[in-house]
DNA sequence: CTGTTAGCGCCTTCAT
DNA sequence: ATGAAGGCGCTAACAG
């Protein structure tokens, strides 16, 4: 017995052998078929413990035969598509942490594939090579508007001979199931926490990609300021702006780098800033972004939150304080249950095999900290306009 | 043609058919048999890459067929093992990333398993499927001595049936290949730096766990203390203590917890300084644990470095100031190489089938910045005593 | 209720 | 150089 193990894994013969009865036998034991004797179907499954007889070892074998009835056999197996940046935020760590604590205990195991970035060092788009003998029950991945065009396609490709769900989370997709944070609200709660401190001039900083969470939040900007009857210019209530890519531990290397070197001159940001004076609040597109406003800032000689209030969002990357607390007021998004959900909703359709893009909606809250307070009065006295 | 396509994935028998060959033959010119005619083998790589025949949705079967003549095929998948803390520091990012820029390429998929810690929530130790399988070709995990006892039997069974290599970063696990960095000479050279300021009392302050790292580690910092002739005693070189398991973005809810609590009453680690006044640098076992203590000196009144030298371990979380510069002086491990190293080592052992325990070892370097400096003079007036 | 047979798609041996 | 046949391990259809 011991030497079967050994030299090669137990297969259904060996087991029928032992037992005297046909391979058929052993397989309908195994697979609780009804239609037979429980006191034989016992004996087959003590024999196939004893001896060791492992399924999972004739997956493949498995899945071969249910070609020909056409049956799905699950693989327990889904697919996560992360950006080539995910490392640059905490973000996609908590995401991922969602997910994982639902699938593991489920049995699912996760293989990763990295969708890359417009980079010069970026590598073709290579999938999982899992997804690509469709060996995989779901995918999750977090939305992109480019993803219509770029990745899902290609990735459909590969899915096309079996219903594959995909969901994605944060953005939705053309055709995926999707588990989003609320952005209208996002963008409704930080204006109105601003309006509330007496702000008149908000400008959103965002990325520059007009995404489906771009005008979400704008809406949300617009519709506190219009409750408040504040006048606004469409305009220049966002400002598209782009730090250097960075990472919190990178920021060390970037201090002469943000976008002010890039430009070979002065800050867009901080140009506009010092043009437009009445502007006393930013509403950053993220926390990463907030950080590299915040140290972009205060290297210019701004005070924050005395001359400048700014609200992050996500909730995702601190900025610290000398006892180690967060400083950032910040518009907080469920992250970790942003994950949980879509395994979820992952899970359910490949349980029932409907696929269908369902969307779920998820509240956001606004964590109330260090660098947003009362606008200083107009006139309060003249801003830093000290160039770095 | 366009019909086969969407029904059902074109196979070796329906490229057969149109070219009016046999299967075999089709098979042959697939796989680049030499004895067949070159022109016919041409011939039939043009039909099935018209029809679109795609070998990898039959991977299954290709396997199972290889089991016959005891061939081994290659799945193109690396399992890797990650701590369940594995998002509490940028450690686990840049090993990870390091692997990805490496296998990505070269055509292999990384799938994740979780190793659960000794948490209460922790659940228990599942392999990727994948693993269990048998569809993995090598495997990476974060060396730990506790692996030998409980991670890497269950593993070893799940491969025993083929020659699976196993390598592990960071601490060598029993039959791995390993790639480490030089914990002696990190040891030293943190030491080294600490001594040519003048500081004569120095306190290795490590996580408890007695393992490889922390023997290294300790014997560079003697070797260090030895070299210049300096007394010390090992019982109180090195002190065991814990901070509450913190990641950086929740250091705001660990204020409180910063093991003071967890005693009911001082930290120990501030004890340890109140009562033995002369020692003036703390050498901590990573930057988490550096940040930790910083931030639990700062609110105990102490000042870093005029009253205490820290020097950090891997360089792998930042310690920012107030212009996003990394104030810890640290001992910088190279992290990305070593997960690039890794899978070049794991891919070698795969293209090989050899498998054997080799070891790599990278130097490290010391980074200088704000959190030591000279020694304060002995007697230089008293340090805080105050209680949190 | 159980044994026999027939594939799933591939690769390999043997014969031609 | 190519065709025919057998088998990898399993499940499903058909007998009995």
């Amino acid at each position: 017995m011991d030497d079967l193990r050994r030299e090669r894994p137990v297969t259904l013969q060996d087991v029928a052998d032992r037992c005297g009865v046909a391979k058929a036998t052993v397989s309908r034991a195994l697979n609780g078929n009804p239609e037979i004797n429980s006191t034989t179907a016992a004996r087959i499954r003590d024999m196939a413990a004893a001896l060791g007889y492992d399924p999972a070892h004739f997956h493949q074998a498995r899945r071969l035969a249910a070609r020909r009835s056409g049956r799905r056999v699950l693989n327990h197996q889904v697919a996560l598509l992360l950006p080539a940046y995910f490392h640059t935020s905490r973000y996609f760590s908590e995401l991922f942490h969602g997910l994982l604590n639902t699938l593991t205990p489920r049995g699912y195991g996760i293989s990763i594939s990295i969708i890359p970035g417009s980079h010069a060092d970026a590598f073709p788009l290579t999938f999982h090579p899992g997804i690509v003998r469709g060996e995989i029950d779901g995918v999750v991945l977090v939305g992109h508007p480019s993803h219509d065009k770029k990745v899902l396609p290609q990735l459909r490709r590969h899915l096309r001979d079996y219903p594959c769900p995909i969901v994605t989370m944060i953005l939705p997709n053309a055709g995926c199931a999707s588990v989003v944070a609320d952005d209208a609200q996002g963008g409704y709660l930080a204006a109105q926490h601003l309006i509330a401190q007496g702000h008149r001039h908000i400008v959103y900083v965002y990325d520059g990609i007009e995404h489906h969470g771009f005008f979400r939040r704008r809406d949300g900007l617009w519709r506190a300021l219009r409750e408040a009857n504040i006048e606004f210019d469409p305009w220049t209530s966002c400002f598209p702006w782009c730090g250097v890519p960075i990472i919190p531990h990178h920021l060390e290397t970037t201090g002469a780098l943000l976008d002010s070197d890039a430009a070979g001159g002065e800050s867009s940001l901080l140009r506009l800033l010092r043009e437009q004076p009445d502007i006393t609040a930013l509403l950053a597109q993220n926390d990463v972004t907030a950080l590299q406003i915040w140290y972009l800032l205060r290297s210019a000689g701004y005070r924050i939150p005395e001359d400048i209030s700014l609200v992050g969002y996500d909730d995702s990357d601190p900025l610290l304080d000398a006892r180690g607390r967060n400083m950032l007021t910040t518009i907080a998004l469920p992250l970790r249950e942003i994950g949980q959900r879509a395994a979820e909703l992952l899970l359910h359709q490949i349980d029932t095999a409907v696929v269908e893009a369902t969307g779920l909606t998820l509240g956001v809250e606004l964590v109330r900290r260090k660098t947003t307070r009362r606008a200083p009065a107009a006139g309060a006295g003249p801003r830093p306009a000290r160039h770095r």
